[in-house]
DNA sequence: ATGCATGAGTA
DNA sequence: ACTCATGCATA
């Protein structure tokens, strides 16, 4: 899918021809806040929210929208929660805008501290493969977004607009492969002890031959999957 | 769409 | 050293 931020182009032309100007990624505006490639650099858009135990506590009542923020029942509720993650990608289909797209157009919204997100992010809140506090806390978002994209879709109209600038390239990051023998034998391991100790961690690095910092962010990563709304409790 | 990784915040 | 939100790279 996206590559880089020029994608935009190709969703300019769909029936509804929206090129929603704020919303589109490639507004006039759109400096990607982040141009610091190498991967060491700041990533995360780091919103004001994100003390310990992520959201756990109550949805930012201040982004939401009418139907949004006005009893945590409604935005807490798995199903609404589900329901919403659904109607959202169909709409955001029929805008024909790409996850990549809405991930960039967020900056647009200048809600207070929401930046932009990546397509992943996106891509995760439609299946519903976030944490339950982090769907929480992307929802009021996603739909003022929706809100105002469907609302610039009416207004339909065209603009010139500015190609964006390809940032230049620098390091890349490399990416890991654990083998499939490998990964059977991790997932054997987490099934007994899904938080093996330092000491444990490192037998099972040199048992598999992997990194030890592997086969840790391996368990992490894994309980995290654990703590999805897909794969957690089931509603 | 998803695997491996980073980094802030916490304990 | 962990959790949690998030993203680059890649299938």
């Amino acid at each position: 899918m996206g590559h880089h931020g020029m994608e935009g182009i190709d969703m300019l032309d769909p029936l509804t021809s929206s090129s929603m100007t704020t919303l589109a990624p490639m507004g006039e505006s759109a400096p990607p806040h982040h141009q610091l490639h190498g991967y060491g650099a700041m990533n995360h858009v780091m919103n004001h929210h994100h003390h310990g135990g992520g959201l756990s506590h109550a949805p930012p009542a201040h982004l939401g929208h009418p139907s949004a923020g006005l009893h945590p029942d409604t935005d807490t509720d798995p199903r609404e929660l589900e329901a919403f993650a659904e109607r959202f990608k169909q709409r955001r289909i029929k805008l024909g805008v790409t996850q990549a797209d809405v991930g960039k157009a967020l900056a647009n919204l200048k809600l207070p501290g929401v930046g932009a997100l990546s397509q992943s992010t996106i891509c995760r809140f439609e299946s519903l493969t976030l944490s339950h506090n982090n769907m929480i806390a992307l929802k009021p978002i996603l739909q003022a977004w929706l809100e105002e994209a469907e609302a610039q879709a009416k207004n339909k109209r065209r603009d010139p607009d500015a190609p964006s600038v390809l940032p230049a390239g620098e390091k890349k990051r490399k990416r890991t492969s654990i083998a499939a023998p490998e990964k059977r034998s991790l997932e054997a391991y987490f099934a007994v002890q899904p938080r093996p100790s330092g000491e444990k961690i490192a037998a099972i690095a040199e048992k598999l031959d992997l990194k030890k910092n592997v086969v840790r962010v391996w368990f992490c990563n894994q309980r995290q999957k654990q703590k999805r709304m897909k794969f957690a409790a089931q509603h």
